[in-house]
DNA sequence: TTTTGAGTTGTTCGA
DNA sequence: GTCGAACAACTCAAA
């Protein structure tokens, strides 16, 4: 052993676990087969600059928030986090050679930057194992597999059965391994103290709680935005691994019809997961390489606009400026609003992709740009790229009260329904009677979606043909 | 190998 | 107001 190292008792066998997006000690299985398997555990965080630099301020102190809580769990357990900023491919060698540890701990993650990050921090850790366990998904990427071709599906649906007939892979048992931290690390850096709500895996139980009393209702409340018990809120604790997929999966259960389809979510972000891990080209591009060739429109003022909500369309509005204040946008409206940019902006969905990257607190690569895909048309099993939501239509459908749009759009909170969800039909006279002027309170539609959409399928109609 | 059935979340048009 | 068809044919998965 070299000088400068702690002096490690040879009979004392050590592991370290590095934490990334598994923040959490109950249910994830880095942490139960080192703490089964040694006599102590290290727990790492390694502070990344560069996926931190893709997240949004708030994205980040979501993540601070809940590492905090990890680190006071580890606390009440006599150790503590072991907080280091850096290049993980240099700190995590680093950290197993200061402690003596023989094996490394992580929950595998499907991005590229991370298999190859992972695959760079095995070949550096030399002799000392890296153990490699899925703890993020309800079945791990590559588990599911079509008989016939012995790939992912590239549908949803025969993925989904196979996912609901495949036994659950066991995970292994956590043991009764001392929690160590050999040096004070850094300390996590501040947060502005705004996040409103309870971090960590306790606060994730809480809201798992809250939404088992509302489940049932999951179909028929799904779709509406202004409702806020219709969806379970619990995306950023998934993206987190503040709790695991399988264990939603296993308390939901799929007694009623609601809580099946909640679960068959949970299928698809498994898929997403799948057809990522197998094709990591699909962050990049379409499918199918003729929907690469779609011209998109250069229009960089529009989609600063969209940005903004200031399309002139309330619903699009409405969950634009809800993702700006909060880092969250309900599902009917994330459809609505990326499709406006598609398929009425005819703006390239990468584009689209890369804001949502930046601004959700619960971005996670897989999910984001499955979806867009599936809005664009351009994924395996997305919409067809005709169908063209109409922003007024789905306004009317789902916010039929215009309660959503009257919380984020409070400029047009006089309107009566009717002219709620399309202002620029009524005339200026009842626009006036609610303190409204188009072009000057509120924005003129910045396209009529008729027009827009015989542009959008002539667009994708050519880049078919190519 | 061939056949068959099926495919997240829609919109528009015309009868 | 309600309904069915067109959108556009295609690919995938499994028998």
């Amino acid at each position: 052993m070299t000088s400068g190292k702690p002096s490690v008792a040879p009979d004392v066998r050590t592991s370290v676990v590095w934490f990334r997006r598994d923040l959490r000690l109950s249910d994830n299985p880095a942490w139960a087969a080192a703490t089964a398997s040694s006599d102590r555990v290290v727990a790492l965080f390694v502070l990344d600059p560069r996926p931190l630099n893709d997240a949004g301020n708030r994205r980040r102190d979501v993540l601070i928030s809940h590492l905090a809580a990890l680190d006071a769990s580890l606390r009440e357990r006599g150790g503590a986090l072991l907080v280091r900023s850096g290049d993980p491919t240099k700190i995590v060698p680093e950290v197993a050679s200061e402690t003596a540890a023989s094996e490394v701990h992580v929950n595998a993650d499907v991005t590229l930057y991370a298999r190859q990050r992972d695959a760079l921090v095995k070949e550096r850790l030399g002799s000392v194992r890296l153990a490699s366990h899925w703890g993020g998904f309800f079945h791990a990427p590559g588990s599911i597999r079509s008989a016939s071709s012995g790939s992912v599906h590239k549908v949803f649906t025969p993925f989904w059965k196979v996912w609901a007939d495949t036994e659950l892979a066991e995970w292994p048992t956590a043991g009764n391994a001392e929690v160590w931290r050999p040096t004070e690390g850094e300390s996590l850096p501040s947060t502005d103290g705004s996040a409103e709500f309870v971090a960590g895996e306790s606060g994730a139980h809480d809201r798992l709680s809250e939404w088992l009393e509302h489940v049932d209702g999951y179909p028929d409340r799904r779709d509406s935005p202004a409702d806020e018990l219709g969806t379970s809120h619990l995306s950023a604790d998934l993206r987190f691994g503040t709790i695991s997929a399988r264990h939603v999966a296993e308390v939901v259960g799929t007694a009623t019809p609601g809580r099946g389809a909640f679960v068959r979510q949970l299928a698809w972000r498994d898929w997403y997961a799948h057809l990522l891990f197998e094709r990591p080209s699909l962050a990049r591009h379409a499918m199918k390489p003729e929907m690469d060739q779609v011209q998109w429109r250069v229009a960089p003022d529009e989609l600063s606009a969209w940005k903004l909500g200031q399309t002139g369309y309330p619903i699009v509005d409405a969950g634009m400026r809800q993702l700006a204040a909060t880092g969250w946008m309900h599902n009917r409206v994330r459809m609505i609003t990326a499709s406006f940019l598609v398929k009425d902006l005819l703006v390239d969905w990468r584009l689209g992709e890369a804001h949502f990257r930046r601004e959700l607190v619960d971005f996670e690569i897989t999910q984001n740009v499955g979806n867009w895909q599936w809005v664009a048309g351009t994924g395996p099993d997305a919409s067809p790229y005709f169908r063209i939501f109409n922003p007024v239509t789905q306004s009317r459908k789902f916010d039929p009260d215009g309660e959503y749009i009257r919380r984020w759009v409070p400029e047009l909170a006089a309107l009566p329904n009717k002219a709620l969800h399309a202002p620029w039909e009524v005339g200026p006279l009842e626009l006036a009677g609610a303190g409204i002027t188009l072009g000057e309170t509120y924005p003129e539609p910045m396209v009529d979606h008729g027009v827009a959409r015989q542009r959008t399928l002539a667009a994708y109609a050519a880049a078919k043909a190519q």
